[in-house]
DNA sequence: CGCCGGTCGCGTAAGCGACCGGCGGTGCCTTACT
C-alpha cells in the first residue's frame, strides 16, 4: 500500500506504530513533529480499513492540500466546507452516501450536522492539529471541546489525534476531551538542533528596529517576523520596504486572495521577509526560512516554539530571535489571562515566557522543559554558547 | 501597555479636542438582506 500509492519503501519514525493502532482499533495519541509524516498515520489505515475515514482539520487551506494530495494519487477523498457551493456540497454528499470515499475532511464546526444524519460508516476518526482542542476550544473555537459528545452518534470509531507541539497538560487534555480509552501514545523529541535561540531586550522601539534591520541585512534567504497586532504589521512592513527591503504584512483582516496570493509570492521568494501575526503559520512548510524574529512576547511558550519553529525545516542552520520591550511584557499577561474561559495552563505559560525572557541558563531547555522533555546537551542557545 | 472608536461639550455651524472604555490575535459556520 505505502509502495503502490505513496511510493515509499517504509515507515519513517512512529509511524507504524500509530498505523498498527489504527487497524487494531485502538485509540492513539501521535505526537510527531512537523514534517514527520502525520497524515500517513492515518491515510494508510484509513485505504486499508473498510468505511470511511473521518478527518477533523481546523482549516479549510489545510483541507484542500490534502485533499488535492490524496486525488493525484488516485485516493478517493473529499471535504465539506462553506466554501464550496450548494452543488458541489450536494454531491459530496451523495458519493458519501453512497459508501464510495475513504476519507472525508471536516471543520469540527460540521460534525454535530454529520453526525444528526444517516449513519456514515466511520471505521477511524482523525483529529488533526490536535492541540487546537486545547489551544482554540476554549474561548475561539468552542466546537473542539465538543467532539466528545459526539463520538456515540459517529458510532464511536477508534480515534486517532495528531498534533506536532503539546505540552504534557495539553495531552492530558486533548485525551480527555476526546475520551480515549487507553490510548497508544507516540511521543518524539521537539528539540531541533540546528535552531539557535536568542533574545534581546530594549528600551524602546527605535534600537528595536535598527537590530532587526541588522538581523535582516545579515541574512539573505527567507524570514518571519511576528508582531503581536495587525497594525503594527502594516507598519513595520511599511518602514522595512523604506529601508529598501522586500517585505509584506500578512494578517487576518486581509481578504482571503490577497493571502493567498502573499503566500504564494513568498513561497517562491518574490517576498523575502513576511511581517505577519499569529494568522501566519499553520499548514506553511518553507523549507528555507532562516531567521523569525519576534518583535513581541507571545502568551506561551508553545505558540512561541511554533512560531519560532518554522525556521531552518530544511535542518541548516536558523536563527530565532526575541526582540522585547517592556510594555511587550504587560501586554502578553494581559493577553494570556484572556477572557471568558481563557486556557487553564495561561498562568504557567505566561511565567515560563517571562523566564525565557530574563533566563541566564539555557533558552532551549526552558521551553523543551515547558513542553515535558529534557535534554542533555543545547544546540545552541545566547546564553550557552554567545552569537558571534 | 497603547491604540481605536464612541461620546460629550462647546456653543450655534460644523467639527474639534478631551475623555473614557474596551480590546488587541487565531476561523469555522450561518442566513437574512442589500
Amino acid at each position: 500500500m505505502l509502495q503502490r500509492v505513496w511510493g515509499y519503501d517504509d515507515f519513517r519514525y512512529q509511524q507504524r506504530r500509530a498505523v498498527l493502532a489504527a487497524l487494531h482499533g485502538r485509540d492513539c495519541l501521535a505526537i510527531l513533529p512537523t514534517g514527520g509524516g502525520k497524515s500517513l498515520c492515518y491515510q494508510v489505515p484509513a485505504l486499508l480499513l473498510p468505511g470511511l475515514t473521518l478527518v477533523v482539520s481546523p482549516l479549510i487551506a489545510l483541507m484542500q492540500d490534502q485533499v488535492a494530495a490524496l486525488r493525484r494519487r488516485g485516493v478517493a477523498a473529499a471535504y465539506l466546507s462553506s466554501t464550496q457551493s450548494a452543488e458541489t456540497q450536494a454531491q459530496v454528499r451523495a458519493v458519501l452516501a453512497a459508501g464510495r470515499l475513504k476519507l472525508l475532511y471536516v471543520a469540527p464546526e460540521r460534525l454535530a450536522q454529520l453526525a444528526s444524519g444517516a449513519p456514515l460508516g466511520i471505521s477511524l476518526l482523525a483529529v488533526d492539529e490536535a492541540h487546537c482542542i486545547s489551544e482554540w476550544g476554549h474561548d475561539f473555537r468552542p466546537h473542539y471541546r465538543t467532539i466528545g459528545r459526539l463520538l456515540g452518534a459517529l458510532g464511536r470509531p477508534p480515534i486517532i489525534a495528531l498534533t506536532a507541539t503539546a505540552t504534557p497538560e495539553t495531552r492530558t487534555d486533548i485525551a480527555r476531551v476526546l475520551h480515549l480509552r487507553w490510548p497508544v501514545t507516540i511521543t518524539t523529541s521537539f528539540d531541533r538542533p540546528n535552531l539557535r535561540f536568542a533574545v534581546r531586550p530594549f528600551a524602546t522601539e527605535r534600537p528595536r528596529l535598527e537590530a532587526l534591520v541588522t538581523l535582516l541585512r545579515a541574512t539573505r534567504e527567507s524570514v518571519v517576523v511576528y508582531l503581536p497586532t495587525r497594525n503594527r504589521t502594516d507598519g513595520v512592513a511599511t518602514i522595512l520596504r523604506r529601508w529598501g527591503f522586500s517585505a509584506a504584512p500578512y494578517h487576518a483582516g486581509l481578504p482571503g486572495n490577497e493571502r493567498r496570493a502573499l503566500l504564494r509570492r513568498f513561497m517562491d521568494g518574490r517576498i523575502r521577509i513576511i511581517v505577519a501575526t499569529n494568522a501566519f503559520g499553520m499548514g506553511i512548510d518553507k523549507p528555507d526560512v532562516r531567521l523569525v524574529a519576534h518583535l513581541g512576547v507571545p502568551a506561551r511558550p508553545e505558540s512561541y516554539y511554533q512560531e519560532a519553529g518554522r525556521a531552518g525545516r530544511d535542518g541548516a542552520p536558523a536563527r530565532c530571535e526575541l526582540l522585547w520591550v517592556p510594555g511587550d511584557v504587560t501586554l502578553a499577561r494581559t493577553l494570556s489571562r484572556g477572557g471568558k474561559g481563557a486556557a487553564p495552563a495561561a498562568t504557567r505559560g505566561f511565567s515560563t515566557m517571562t523566564r525565557y525572557l530574563t533566563t541566564s541558563s539555557c533558552r532551549r531547555r526552558v521551553l523543551l522543559e515547558y513542553l515535558g522533555e529534557s535534554i542533555k546537551q543545547c544546540g545552541g542557545c545566547d546564553n550557552c554558547r554567545p552569537q558571534p
